[in-house]
DNA sequence: TTAATTGCAAATGATTTGCACCTCC
DNA sequence: GGAGGTGCAAATCATTTGCAATTAA
């Protein structure tokens, strides 16, 4: 599989976009269709990383007959395309999100498994790798425990 | 899927443990066979994370009748004993490094796709988190150019 | 019109599991 | 001797792909 368009954040990916369209030149396929838009509003207007299974649930709302295949030949457009990243966990299947969010990172909850944004960032970590290596961007999850599950704990 | 043992870097989870067993107690399953101790072998002494295969390959070496379903059912094992780490990257399938390797994180290189460990950690990164939120692990990595394709292209 | 796109179903690949046989303790 | 392990093959799951029908431009 190619390398390209990991989830990463690269020390130049940091400007969101005007607006609208972040495809590069043209659009992301060659067709506006209803389940592209769909699937793409779906992903821009989470506020957290989606599963696949979870965007087919919340497209279908508006094209009932959406099928999975689709979902994942569009996550593959709009990855190229530049629109969208992905956000990979440990022993879970990938997530997507919307790359018009702003540089973060996650936080997974080891309570509920739910994977949150953090609006931070540690910055510059060039000088972690050895001599010789050039680093361009980087991916930092945290683990630990969510605001809701501590909570709970503490009741 | 339990979220359990991720690779991640639990801020106690320091201490290589003696020289052997990293096994809390007991030991891994309740017997030790010649396939389980080679596929520990082939993770202990290798300098960066295998491929399920990779450790297939190498272990068959040692235990030519070895099936992939034994990998996978010692990996999980070694996993839930606290033997070994997952290292997921994005767009490959999970690799497995021993968890006696001391505290590292990892580095991608965009050219070669290869993985390698980066002895040095940003320390703590507790302070990234929103209110009410409790960190205890992190993982990171990072991607870029490694030294061998940095010097191919300076040629 | 007509090439891009979709939906469905079949194909892949990775990982898991059922089961009969084997082997460590 | 028997529970724990293994090997193989079949079963799952996630993701991809072939293809005929559909549709945006």
């Amino acid at each position: 599989m190619s390398a390209a368009h990991r989830h990463s954040h690269d020390h130049e990916d940091d400007a969101p976009a005007s607006d609208e369209g972040m495809a590069p030149e043209g659009a992301i396929g060659t067709r506006g269709t209803r389940q592209r838009a769909a699937i793409r509003r779906v992903i821009d207007e989470s506020p957290r990383p989606l599963l696949p299974a979870e965007i087919l649930a919340v497209a279908q709302q508006e094209v009932p007959a959406l099928g999975m295949a689709t979902i994942y030949r569009n996550l593959k457009l709009l990855l190229e395309s530049g629109a969208i990243r992905t956000v990979e966990l440990p022993g879970a299947v990938a997530r997507y999100e919307s790359a018009r969010h702003a540089h973060h990172h996650h936080f997974q909850c080891r309570r509920c498994d739910r994977v949150f944004d953090i609006h931070a960032c540690p910055g510059d970590l060039s000088g972690l790798a050895p001599a010789g290596f050039a680093v361009e961007a980087h991916e930092l999850t945290l683990y630990g425990v969510c605001a809701d599950c501590g909570a709970d704990a503490a009741r």
